[in-house]
DNA sequence: AAGTATACTATACATTTGTTTAGTTGTCAA
DNA sequence: TTGACAACTAAACAAATGTATAGTATACTT
């Protein structure tokens, strides 16, 4: 859902105040900021909740938290993520981009649709080479133990790939990481690991997406 | 100034109140946890306070603010590094911490001489727990596929280890990355590549120095 | 022996803050 | 024209929360 200029203008105030102070503002300080009774204020952040870019912590107070992160008008009405610029700009010069976490992925061109954002963590820039980019868990023991469930893998959005990149694919709901082959028209994605089975698919076909090549791989031992 | 033990307690119960969470605790919440009385509670915060260990943002509900992350007697006259505390506050709130990638490691007591620090990378501070961390490029193959040439290990600094863990030994001049087995006195340090040579040492031998425990792994593909 | 710090009880006060009731005004679509 | 929504005023309510007053008990220090 669309916000309204208003609503845009006090959902942008309550980033920054919590970008800048580290902790939410009041309903009040809200209030006072746009000269508008606490009522007003109020009514706007039930909007915005509403519309899904705020969570109220119950009736707490100072209990905002932003929902939605970044919002990119890049290719199309879908918004992209990763590529929040205010971040790369942190104290003057570029350290960390705030790379999201993907919780959910799902087919369809709009590969990082905001809702599927878990949080975000910030990663050097000299590890995050790209437009868009994301971070996934590993769940399964498909790539082990080159990558390890637990592992967070960074990801390029691409939707081709070269011999031998690791992709991360969308074979049905499920989000795998395997090895990328292409061999005269067909395609293949190898595992890792042998018990894991070897996914074989003509070119051009709909059954398995790629949704990006693998760039990184962080563990916490 | 050194905390007492309950003020350790209660001071540690707010820190993991924040990590949890997301937000400080009210002082009555402070007080429930501990079955006293609000005003209790209030004096500890304000115990916390005087001691440099909080902060408290005037008479804000949940005003609350770790000053002090970690902890640290610096045994020696070393200047160490992975501590710088400006970097934990950015913004408020510690997202990531300088950690120092350390190019040659040498033997001798104080591991981290600033001289042979190369750089600093910044982590997000939930991959880096413990006081003495610290980045180490690896070079040979000897924990492939598992831990690749190229890869930079996380190391916590420690002399000592446990069954499993995967530490870094510096073994003559080189540091090397194996995983640590104790069988009665002996000491075992195994590659995951069987290529490469398991090395047995007698427990208390100089020959072999334990440097750190690896706790996590970063690899740029 | 007096003073100071810690750790606490019990109650009360005051502020901050979220929320409600009750209304007004303007816009835009059915 | 009616209805829904956005955006707001004005005042009040009530819950959460920080803080003060007043006091007890124990340990340690000078």
């Amino acid at each position: 859902m669309e916000l309204t200029s208003r609503q845009r203008e006090i959902f942008d105030y309550i980033k920054g105040f919590i970008k800048e102070r580290g902790y939410p503002p009041s309903v009040r300080e809200v209030g006072e900021h746009f000269h508008i009774y606490p009522r007003a204020a109020f009514d706007h952040l039930r909007a915005l909740e509403k519309k899904g870019y705020l969570k109220r912590r119950g009736s707490m107070s100072r209990g905002l938290e932003i929902l939605v992160f970044q919002e990119v008008e890049s290719h199309g009405p879908y918004r992209r993520a990763g590529l929040d610029e205010e971040h790369l700009r942190r104290e003057g010069r570029p350290w960390v981009r705030e790379i999201p976490v993907v919780g959910r992925v799902e087919a369809g061109k709009p590969t990082l649709a905001v809702e599927h954002v878990e949080g975000t963590i910030p990663l050097p820039i000299e590890w995050v080479k790209g437009k868009e980019v994301f971070l996934l868990k590993v769940k399964g023991e498909s790539m082990s133990p080159f990558i390890l469930p637990g592992d967070y893998v960074l990801v390029r959005s691409q939707s081709s790939a070269e011999n031998g990149d690791v992709v991360v694919t969308l074979v049905g709901e499920e989000a795998t990481v395997k090895r990328f082959y292409k061999k005269g028209g067909k395609i293949e994605l190898k595992p890792e690991n042998e018990r894991w089975e070897t996914i074989q698919i003509e070119e051009g076909s709909r059954e398995v997406q790629i949704l990006g090549k693998v760039i990184g791989v962080f563990r916490k031992c």
